[in-house]
DNA sequence: GATATATTGGCATTATATTCCAAAAATGCA
DNA sequence: TGCATTTTTGGAATATAATGCCAATATATC
Protein backbone atom coordinates (compact mmCIF):
# COMPACT_ATOMS: atom_id res chain seq x y z
CA UNK A 1 0.00 0.00 0.00
CA UNK A 2 0.81 3.48 -0.59
CA UNK A 3 3.78 4.29 2.31
CA UNK A 4 2.98 8.36 1.50
CA UNK A 5 1.12 10.68 -0.80
CA UNK A 6 2.12 11.80 -3.75
CA UNK A 7 1.33 15.40 -5.33
CA UNK A 8 1.38 16.26 -9.03
CA UNK A 9 4.69 16.99 -8.82
CA UNK A 10 6.14 13.64 -7.59
CA UNK A 11 4.28 11.56 -10.66
CA UNK A 12 5.69 14.10 -13.01
CA UNK A 13 9.24 13.05 -11.72
CA UNK A 14 8.06 9.29 -11.70
CA UNK A 15 7.12 9.94 -15.35
CA UNK A 16 10.43 11.30 -16.53
CA UNK A 17 12.86 9.33 -14.01
CA UNK A 18 10.99 6.26 -15.84
CA UNK A 19 11.66 7.42 -19.12
CA UNK A 20 14.96 8.68 -18.67
CA UNK A 21 17.09 6.99 -15.43
CA UNK A 22 19.78 9.34 -16.17
CA UNK A 23 18.12 12.74 -16.84
CA UNK A 24 19.92 15.52 -15.05
CA UNK A 25 18.26 17.08 -12.31
CA UNK A 26 18.68 20.37 -14.01
CA UNK A 27 16.51 18.94 -17.30
CA UNK A 28 14.44 17.21 -14.54
CA UNK A 29 13.42 20.27 -13.02
CA UNK A 30 12.54 22.07 -15.88
CA UNK A 31 10.48 19.82 -17.59
CA UNK A 32 8.11 19.31 -14.16
CA UNK A 33 8.43 23.43 -13.73
CA UNK A 34 10.10 23.18 -10.59
CA UNK A 35 13.50 25.06 -9.72
CA UNK A 36 16.23 22.36 -9.07
CA UNK A 37 16.82 21.84 -5.42
CA UNK A 38 13.75 21.12 -4.21
CA UNK A 39 13.31 19.02 -7.56
CA UNK A 40 16.48 16.91 -5.87
CA UNK A 41 14.50 17.06 -2.28
CA UNK A 42 11.71 15.44 -4.04
CA UNK A 43 13.51 12.99 -6.47
CA UNK A 44 15.42 12.28 -3.11
CA UNK A 45 12.59 11.31 -0.85
CA UNK A 46 10.92 9.20 -3.65
CA UNK A 47 14.14 7.31 -3.11
CA UNK A 48 14.54 7.08 0.49
CA UNK A 49 10.65 5.75 0.45
CA UNK A 50 11.26 3.29 -1.91
CA UNK A 51 8.77 4.52 -4.52
CA UNK A 52 11.85 4.67 -6.58
CA UNK A 53 13.29 1.07 -5.70
CA UNK A 54 16.44 1.46 -8.60
CA UNK A 55 18.19 2.87 -11.40
CA UNK A 56 19.25 0.09 -14.26
CA UNK A 57 20.68 0.22 -17.51
CA UNK A 58 18.21 -2.06 -19.45
CA UNK A 59 20.02 -4.09 -22.26
CA UNK A 60 18.51 -5.26 -25.68
CA UNK A 61 18.74 -9.36 -24.80
CA UNK A 62 18.63 -9.55 -29.01
CA UNK A 63 22.11 -7.95 -29.12
CA UNK A 64 23.52 -10.07 -26.85
CA UNK A 65 22.74 -13.33 -28.27
CA UNK A 66 19.34 -14.09 -25.75
CA UNK A 67 16.84 -14.59 -28.08
CA UNK A 68 14.39 -17.31 -26.40
CA UNK A 69 11.88 -16.22 -24.21
CA UNK A 70 9.82 -18.79 -22.56
CA UNK A 71 7.17 -19.26 -20.22
CA UNK A 72 6.73 -21.80 -17.87
CA UNK A 73 3.91 -22.89 -15.95
CA UNK A 74 4.63 -24.79 -12.56
CA UNK A 75 2.76 -27.08 -10.53
CA UNK A 76 4.00 -28.08 -6.98
CA UNK A 77 3.28 -31.88 -5.94
CA UNK A 78 2.07 -30.00 -2.44
CA UNK A 79 1.54 -26.33 -1.59
CA UNK A 80 2.13 -25.70 1.98
CA UNK A 81 4.09 -22.28 3.36
CA UNK A 82 7.10 -24.11 2.78
CA UNK A 83 7.22 -25.71 -0.38
CA UNK A 84 6.02 -22.76 -1.66
CA UNK A 85 9.19 -21.00 0.04
CA UNK A 86 11.31 -23.63 -0.66
CA UNK A 87 10.40 -23.18 -4.51
CA UNK A 88 10.53 -19.47 -4.05
CA UNK A 89 14.17 -19.50 -3.03
CA UNK A 90 15.62 -21.81 -5.41
CA UNK A 91 14.23 -20.03 -8.52
CA UNK A 92 15.59 -16.60 -7.06
CA UNK A 93 18.90 -17.99 -7.49
CA UNK A 94 18.54 -18.69 -11.06
CA UNK A 95 19.82 -15.57 -13.82
CA UNK A 96 17.66 -16.96 -16.54
CA UNK A 97 14.70 -16.34 -14.71
CA UNK A 98 13.52 -13.07 -15.19
CA UNK A 99 10.24 -13.18 -13.88
CA UNK A 100 8.25 -15.53 -11.53
CA UNK A 101 4.58 -15.13 -10.15
CA UNK A 102 2.52 -17.08 -7.84
CA UNK A 103 -0.78 -17.57 -9.70
CA UNK A 104 -4.13 -18.28 -9.18
CA UNK A 105 -5.80 -21.14 -11.29
CA UNK A 106 -4.28 -23.95 -12.07
CA UNK A 107 -0.53 -23.54 -12.57
CA UNK A 108 0.70 -22.46 -8.86
CA UNK A 109 3.83 -20.34 -10.50
CA UNK A 110 4.38 -18.88 -13.46
CA UNK A 111 7.98 -18.20 -15.04
CA UNK A 112 9.22 -15.94 -17.33
CA UNK A 113 13.02 -17.32 -18.45
CA UNK A 114 15.70 -15.95 -21.12
CA UNK A 115 18.14 -18.35 -22.87
CA UNK A 116 19.72 -17.87 -25.65
CA UNK A 117 18.76 -21.46 -27.39
CA UNK A 118 16.55 -24.11 -27.22
CA UNK A 119 19.24 -25.99 -26.40
CA UNK A 120 19.77 -24.09 -23.36
CA UNK A 121 16.15 -24.11 -22.33
CA UNK A 122 16.43 -27.57 -22.38
CA UNK A 123 19.48 -27.83 -19.73
CA UNK A 124 17.67 -25.07 -17.68
CA UNK A 125 14.52 -27.72 -17.76
CA UNK A 126 16.87 -30.50 -16.81
CA UNK A 127 19.82 -29.07 -14.72
CA UNK A 128 17.62 -26.56 -13.17
CA UNK A 129 13.55 -26.53 -12.76
CA UNK A 130 12.66 -30.06 -12.62
CA UNK A 131 15.58 -30.28 -10.27
CA UNK A 132 14.10 -28.04 -7.80
CA UNK A 133 11.61 -28.65 -4.73
CA UNK A 134 8.40 -30.05 -5.34
CA UNK A 135 8.02 -29.49 -8.77
CA UNK A 136 5.31 -32.07 -10.11
CA UNK A 137 4.22 -30.53 -13.33
CA UNK A 138 5.47 -28.37 -15.80
CA UNK A 139 3.85 -26.45 -19.04
CA UNK A 140 6.13 -24.13 -21.63
CA UNK A 141 4.96 -22.00 -24.18
CA UNK A 142 7.62 -19.87 -26.25
CA UNK A 143 7.99 -16.32 -27.20
CA UNK A 144 8.06 -16.00 -30.87
CA UNK A 145 8.56 -11.80 -30.51
CA UNK A 146 8.23 -9.37 -27.84
CA UNK A 147 5.71 -6.64 -29.08
CA UNK A 148 5.89 -4.86 -25.88
CA UNK A 149 8.41 -4.49 -23.30
CA UNK A 150 7.80 -1.56 -21.10
CA UNK A 151 9.14 -0.63 -17.52
CA UNK A 152 7.09 2.74 -16.60
CA UNK A 153 4.17 1.95 -14.67
CA UNK A 154 0.65 3.02 -16.09
CA UNK A 155 -0.63 5.87 -14.15
CA UNK A 156 -3.42 5.33 -11.59
CA UNK A 157 -6.82 6.32 -12.85
CA UNK A 158 -8.59 9.36 -11.44
CA UNK A 159 -9.84 7.60 -7.90
CA UNK A 160 -6.12 7.38 -6.17
CA UNK A 161 -4.62 10.43 -7.32
CA UNK A 162 -4.88 12.85 -5.40
CA UNK A 163 -7.02 16.24 -6.84
CA UNK A 164 -6.26 19.22 -5.29
CA UNK A 165 -8.61 21.88 -6.50
CA UNK B 1 21.89 -11.30 -33.41
CA UNK B 2 25.49 -10.06 -31.81
CA UNK B 3 26.01 -6.56 -33.37
CA UNK B 4 29.45 -6.63 -32.37
CA UNK B 5 31.99 -8.68 -29.96
CA UNK B 6 32.01 -7.60 -26.44
CA UNK B 7 35.19 -8.71 -24.28
CA UNK B 8 35.16 -9.57 -20.79
CA UNK B 9 35.40 -5.79 -19.57
CA UNK B 10 32.09 -5.38 -21.66
CA UNK B 11 30.39 -7.95 -19.89
CA UNK B 12 31.42 -6.61 -16.77
CA UNK B 13 30.22 -2.89 -17.65
CA UNK B 14 26.75 -4.41 -18.30
CA UNK B 15 26.86 -6.25 -15.43
CA UNK B 16 27.14 -3.26 -13.18
CA UNK B 17 24.94 -0.96 -15.25
CA UNK B 18 22.32 -3.18 -15.15
CA UNK B 19 22.23 -3.00 -11.31
CA UNK B 20 23.27 0.14 -10.56
CA UNK B 21 22.52 2.68 -13.44
CA UNK B 22 23.44 5.51 -11.83
CA UNK B 23 26.82 4.47 -10.98
CA UNK B 24 29.75 6.72 -11.52
CA UNK B 25 31.92 6.38 -14.14
CA UNK B 26 34.79 6.79 -11.73
CA UNK B 27 32.76 3.67 -9.41
CA UNK B 28 32.02 1.70 -12.57
CA UNK B 29 35.76 2.11 -13.47
CA UNK B 30 37.31 0.69 -10.32
CA UNK B 31 35.24 -2.34 -10.07
CA UNK B 32 35.75 -3.45 -13.70
CA UNK B 33 39.24 -2.67 -13.16
CA UNK B 34 40.05 0.06 -15.41
CA UNK B 35 40.91 3.41 -15.21
CA UNK B 36 37.65 6.16 -15.77
CA UNK B 37 38.15 7.53 -19.43
CA UNK B 38 38.49 4.13 -21.34
CA UNK B 39 35.87 2.73 -19.39
CA UNK B 40 33.24 5.64 -20.18
CA UNK B 41 34.25 5.34 -23.93
CA UNK B 42 33.65 1.67 -23.68
CA UNK B 43 30.20 2.82 -22.04
CA UNK B 44 29.19 5.65 -24.43
CA UNK B 45 30.08 2.88 -26.92
CA UNK B 46 27.83 0.17 -25.74
CA UNK B 47 25.07 3.15 -25.69
CA UNK B 48 25.92 3.80 -29.41
CA UNK B 49 25.79 0.60 -30.20
CA UNK B 50 22.07 -0.38 -29.05
CA UNK B 51 23.34 -2.82 -26.51
CA UNK B 52 22.78 -0.90 -23.32
CA UNK B 53 18.94 0.77 -25.04
CA UNK B 54 18.08 2.57 -22.17
CA UNK B 55 18.38 4.04 -18.25
CA UNK B 56 15.15 3.68 -16.29
CA UNK B 57 13.97 4.24 -12.82
CA UNK B 58 12.25 1.60 -11.52
CA UNK B 59 9.03 2.26 -9.44
CA UNK B 60 7.89 -0.12 -6.83
CA UNK B 61 3.88 -1.15 -7.90
CA UNK B 62 2.55 -1.86 -4.66
CA UNK B 63 4.15 1.72 -3.59
CA UNK B 64 1.87 3.42 -6.07
CA UNK B 65 -1.26 1.45 -5.47
CA UNK B 66 -0.75 -0.96 -8.34
CA UNK B 67 -1.68 -4.32 -6.91
CA UNK B 68 -3.09 -6.10 -9.64
CA UNK B 69 -1.10 -7.73 -12.17
CA UNK B 70 -3.27 -10.06 -14.29
CA UNK B 71 -1.56 -12.50 -17.46
CA UNK B 72 -3.79 -12.46 -20.59
CA UNK B 73 -3.83 -15.00 -22.85
CA UNK B 74 -5.48 -13.59 -26.32
CA UNK B 75 -6.25 -15.47 -29.78
CA UNK B 76 -7.63 -13.33 -32.90
CA UNK B 77 -10.06 -14.67 -35.35
CA UNK B 78 -7.69 -14.20 -38.20
CA UNK B 79 -3.70 -14.64 -37.87
CA UNK B 80 -2.97 -12.73 -41.13
CA UNK B 81 -0.31 -10.24 -41.01
CA UNK B 82 -2.00 -7.15 -41.23
CA UNK B 83 -4.01 -8.40 -38.33
CA UNK B 84 -1.54 -9.08 -36.11
CA UNK B 85 -0.03 -5.60 -37.09
CA UNK B 86 -3.26 -4.09 -35.74
CA UNK B 87 -3.31 -5.53 -32.66
CA UNK B 88 0.08 -5.45 -31.87
CA UNK B 89 0.09 -1.43 -32.41
CA UNK B 90 -3.62 -0.88 -30.58
CA UNK B 91 -1.72 -2.68 -28.11
CA UNK B 92 1.25 -1.09 -28.21
CA UNK B 93 -0.88 2.05 -27.06
CA UNK B 94 -2.16 0.61 -24.20
CA UNK B 95 -0.13 2.03 -20.60
CA UNK B 96 -1.81 -0.62 -18.56
CA UNK B 97 -0.18 -3.59 -20.93
CA UNK B 98 3.76 -3.97 -19.26
CA UNK B 99 4.37 -6.87 -21.78
CA UNK B 100 3.33 -8.68 -24.58
CA UNK B 101 4.48 -11.43 -26.84
CA UNK B 102 3.70 -13.35 -29.99
CA UNK B 103 3.20 -17.19 -28.59
CA UNK B 104 3.62 -20.05 -29.91
CA UNK B 105 0.62 -22.54 -28.60
CA UNK B 106 -2.91 -21.93 -28.33
CA UNK B 107 -3.07 -18.18 -27.68
CA UNK B 108 -2.10 -15.85 -30.27
CA UNK B 109 -0.53 -13.52 -27.42
CA UNK B 110 0.38 -13.22 -23.60
CA UNK B 111 -0.17 -10.06 -21.92
CA UNK B 112 0.63 -8.91 -18.65
CA UNK B 113 -0.85 -5.90 -17.25
CA UNK B 114 -0.60 -4.02 -13.79
CA UNK B 115 -4.13 -2.42 -12.35
CA UNK B 116 -4.77 -0.89 -9.44
CA UNK B 117 -8.11 -3.39 -8.96
CA UNK B 118 -10.36 -6.06 -10.14
CA UNK B 119 -12.43 -2.99 -11.10
CA UNK B 120 -9.88 -1.59 -13.55
CA UNK B 121 -9.37 -4.93 -14.69
CA UNK B 122 -12.70 -5.06 -15.55
CA UNK B 123 -12.36 -2.08 -17.33
CA UNK B 124 -9.55 -2.87 -18.98
CA UNK B 125 -11.24 -5.75 -20.59
CA UNK B 126 -14.38 -4.57 -21.94
CA UNK B 127 -12.84 -1.04 -22.87
CA UNK B 128 -9.92 -1.93 -24.29
CA UNK B 129 -8.75 -5.74 -24.87
CA UNK B 130 -12.26 -6.45 -26.26
CA UNK B 131 -12.71 -3.74 -28.51
CA UNK B 132 -9.23 -3.97 -30.03
CA UNK B 133 -9.20 -5.48 -33.43
CA UNK B 134 -9.60 -9.40 -33.92
CA UNK B 135 -9.84 -10.30 -30.69
CA UNK B 136 -11.62 -13.56 -30.15
CA UNK B 137 -10.81 -15.28 -27.09
CA UNK B 138 -9.57 -14.07 -24.07
CA UNK B 139 -8.12 -16.44 -21.23
CA UNK B 140 -6.97 -14.61 -17.68
CA UNK B 141 -4.86 -15.54 -14.75
CA UNK B 142 -3.72 -13.56 -11.78
CA UNK B 143 -0.51 -12.72 -10.11
CA UNK B 144 -1.27 -13.01 -6.15
CA UNK B 145 2.07 -12.54 -5.67
CA UNK B 146 5.20 -11.13 -7.69
CA UNK B 147 8.16 -13.81 -6.26
CA UNK B 148 10.76 -12.82 -9.09
CA UNK B 149 11.57 -9.47 -11.33
CA UNK B 150 14.48 -8.75 -12.62
CA UNK B 151 15.91 -6.59 -15.77
CA UNK B 152 19.41 -7.97 -15.69
CA UNK B 153 19.84 -10.26 -18.38
CA UNK B 154 21.83 -13.65 -17.70
CA UNK B 155 25.43 -14.15 -18.13
CA UNK B 156 25.95 -16.15 -21.70
CA UNK B 157 26.75 -19.58 -20.59
CA UNK B 158 30.23 -20.84 -22.26
CA UNK B 159 29.83 -21.06 -26.16
CA UNK B 160 29.01 -17.23 -27.38
CA UNK B 161 31.48 -15.63 -24.54
CA UNK B 162 34.00 -15.14 -26.63
CA UNK B 163 37.39 -16.53 -24.51
CA UNK B 164 40.80 -15.09 -24.95
CA UNK B 165 43.70 -17.77 -23.30
C1' DG C 1 61.17 -7.89 -35.17
C1' DA C 2 59.41 -3.45 -37.10
C1' DT C 3 55.42 -0.83 -38.37
C1' DA C 4 50.70 0.30 -38.01
C1' DT C 5 46.48 0.28 -35.28
C1' DA C 6 43.82 0.31 -31.33
C1' DT C 7 43.44 1.05 -26.47
C1' DT C 8 44.72 3.15 -22.36
C1' DG C 9 45.72 6.67 -18.47
C1' DG C 10 46.17 11.31 -16.73
C1' DC C 11 45.10 16.07 -16.96
C1' DA C 12 42.43 20.31 -17.88
C1' DT C 13 37.85 21.89 -18.80
C1' DT C 14 33.07 21.83 -18.45
C1' DA C 15 28.95 20.23 -16.53
C1' DT C 16 26.32 18.40 -12.72
C1' DA C 17 25.06 17.31 -7.94
C1' DT C 18 24.79 18.75 -3.31
C1' DT C 19 24.42 21.71 0.65
C1' DC C 20 23.00 25.78 3.05
C1' DC C 21 20.13 29.59 4.18
C1' DA C 22 16.86 33.18 3.52
C1' DA C 23 12.38 34.06 1.23
C1' DA C 24 7.92 32.61 0.00
C1' DA C 25 3.98 29.78 0.24
C1' DA C 26 0.82 26.81 2.50
C1' DT C 27 -1.37 25.19 6.65
C1' DG C 28 -3.49 25.22 11.23
C1' DC C 29 -5.87 27.66 14.72
C1' DA C 30 -8.27 31.24 17.24
C1' DT D 1 -10.22 36.85 8.70
C1' DG D 2 -5.66 37.41 10.75
C1' DC D 3 -1.58 35.57 13.02
C1' DA D 4 1.83 32.03 14.04
C1' DT D 5 3.83 27.72 12.63
C1' DT D 6 5.35 24.51 9.38
C1' DT D 7 6.60 23.24 4.90
C1' DT D 8 8.41 24.11 0.52
C1' DT D 9 10.95 26.77 -2.50
C1' DG D 10 14.88 29.35 -5.10
C1' DG D 11 19.52 30.83 -5.57
C1' DA D 12 24.41 30.92 -4.56
C1' DA D 13 28.64 28.49 -3.04
C1' DT D 14 31.02 24.18 -2.84
C1' DA D 15 32.03 19.48 -3.97
C1' DT D 16 31.77 15.83 -7.21
C1' DA D 17 31.59 13.86 -11.73
C1' DA D 18 31.71 13.75 -16.85
C1' DT D 19 34.00 14.92 -20.99
C1' DG D 20 37.54 15.77 -24.47
C1' DC D 21 42.36 15.86 -25.54
C1' DC D 22 46.93 13.98 -26.12
C1' DA D 23 50.91 11.33 -25.16
C1' DA D 24 52.18 6.65 -23.74
C1' DT D 25 51.38 1.85 -23.82
C1' DA D 26 49.79 -2.35 -25.54
C1' DT D 27 48.10 -5.23 -29.31
C1' DA D 28 47.86 -6.88 -33.90
C1' DT D 29 49.83 -7.33 -38.69
C1' DC D 30 53.09 -8.45 -41.88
Amino acid sequence: MPTYDLDELDWKILEQVQTDGRITNHELSERIGLSPSPCLRRLKHLEAEGVISRYVALVDPSQVGLGVSAFIRVRLDQQGDHHLDAFEKAVAEIPEVMECYLMTGDADYQLRVLVDSLASFEDFLRYNLTRMPGVSQVTTSFALRPVVYRTALPALSKKSAKSRD
